[in-house]
DNA sequence: TACCAGGTTCCGA
DNA sequence: TCGGAACATGGT
C-alpha cells in the first residue's frame, strides 16, 4: 500500500488494503460522521480527519498527521494478515476472505471503554447518538468548526448520573459515573495498564462497571490493540455454531476461537464479524 | 404491540 | 460456576 505523509495530510493510494466505508462502519468506532459515500469525519480525542475518497486516492485531512497515521494503523501491512489468517483453519478460511479493507483503529483507551459500555445491549444508531451528545455537551469544538472533542476523563468526572439520562444512556448511566471514578485511580493510568499482559488487563477491564467479557474484549482490541482476543457477541455465538454442535458459554466460544487464531483473532473476528452481518442470511 | 440492539448485573440454585 | 430475569431507550 503506498502512503504518503504530508504536512496536513496523508494520501494512500487505493488498493484492497484500505477501505474506509468497511473500516470505519463494521462496528469498531461509533465517533465518525459518514457525509456520503466518499467523504467521512472521523472524531478521536481532541483530534479531527476528514477523509475524501475519489478515483484513485484515499486523502485524510488533519492537523495532526501522525496521530492519524497511527490511528489507522498505516504501517501494518493487511495483506499478509490476511494471508496469514486464510492458511490457519480451512473451516473458517472461506467466510474470513470477506472484509477487505478493514483495518484495526488503534482507538484512545478511554473513549473506547467509555463507548463499549454505551454499546451494551444497543444499537449502533443510538450508540453513535448517544456519544454524540455526551461530546457535545462535556467535550470541546476542535479547530472552530462545528465538531466536538470527546471529552478527556477530567471532562467527564464533572457529569452526573442525571446527565447520562439525559443524553439518552439509559441505565447505563450509573455505569459510566462509577467507571469514570474508577478510572482516576493510579491502576487505570494508561502508562501501568499499557505495560500489563493481555490476561491481566483483561482481569483489570472487568472490574469496571458495565463492562462484561465482550466489552472487554472489544476495549482490548480496539482501545490497546491487543489482537490476541476475540469478542464474542451475538453473531459471533452463530458463527460458532455453524459449525459446531456443542453447546458452550460464550467465554468458551471465545477461548476456542483464540485457540484457533491466537494473535490474529482479532482481525479474524472482524473479518467474520463483516462476513455474518453482511452476507449471512441476505 | 412486541421485539431487538456488537450485554452486564444481580440473584438464586 | 451457571442460568435467567431485569435493565432504559428508540427504532422497526
Amino acid at each position: 500500500m503506498k502512503v504518503e505523509k504530508q504536512k496536513d495530510k496523508i494520501i494512500i493510494e487505493k488498493s484492497l488494503d484500505f477501505d474506509v466505508k468497511e473500516t470505519l462502519e463494521c462496528g469498531q468506532v461509533f465517533s465518525f460522521i459518514k457525509k456520503d459515500e466518499n467523504n467521512y469525519i472521523v472524531i478521536s480525542r481532541n483530534k479531527l480527519a476528514k477523509i475524501n475518497i475519489d478515483e484513485k486516492y484515499i486523502t485524510i485531512n488533519t492537523n495532526d498527521v501522525d496521530y492519524f497515521y497511527n490511528y489507522f494503523d498505516l504501517d501494518t501491512d493487511y495483506s499478509k494478515i490476511k494471508e496469514r489468517i486464510l492458511n490457519i483453519n480451512s473451516t473458517y478460511s472461506k467466510y474470513l476472505k470477506f472484509g477487505n479493507g478493514i483495518r484495526i483503529l488503534k482507538q484512545d483507551a478511554f473513549q473506547t471503554i467509555i463507548s463499549f459500555i454505551v454499546s451494551a445491549n444497543n444499537n449502533i444508531k443510538r450508540i453513535k447518538n448517544i456519544l454524540f451528545k455526551i461530546s457535545e455537551k462535556f467535550g470541546e469544538k476542535i479547530n472552530g468548526e462545528d465538531y466536538y472533542s470527546f471529552p478527556n476523563l477530567n471532562q467527564l468526572l464533572v457529569a452526573t448520573k442525571e446527565d447520562f439520562i439525559n443524553l439518552g444512556a439509559g441505565y447505563r448511566s450509573e455505569y459510566l459515573v462509577q467507571t469514570i471514578n474508577m478510572l482516576k485511580g493510579d491502576i487505570f493510568s494508561v502508562s501501568n495498564l499499557s505495560k500489563m499482559n493481555t490476561k491481566d488487563l483483561r482481569k483489570t477491564l472487568l472490574t469496571l462497571k458495565g463492562v462484561g467479557p465482550k466489552v472487554a474484549d472489544c476495549i482490548l482490541l480496539f482501545g490497546f490493540y491487543r489482537t490476541d482476543v476475540f469478542p464474542v457477541d451475538t453473531w459471533m455465538k452463530k458463527a460458532y455454531y455453524m459449525f459446531q454442535t456443542k453447546k458452550m458459554s460464550e467465554e468458551k466460544i471465545a477461548n476456542y476461537f483464540v485457540s484457533i487464531f491466537k494473535d490474529l483473532s482479532g482481525f479474524a473476528q472482524q473479518y467474520l464479524f463483516n462476513y455474518m452481518i453482511n452476507f449471512k442470511n441476505k
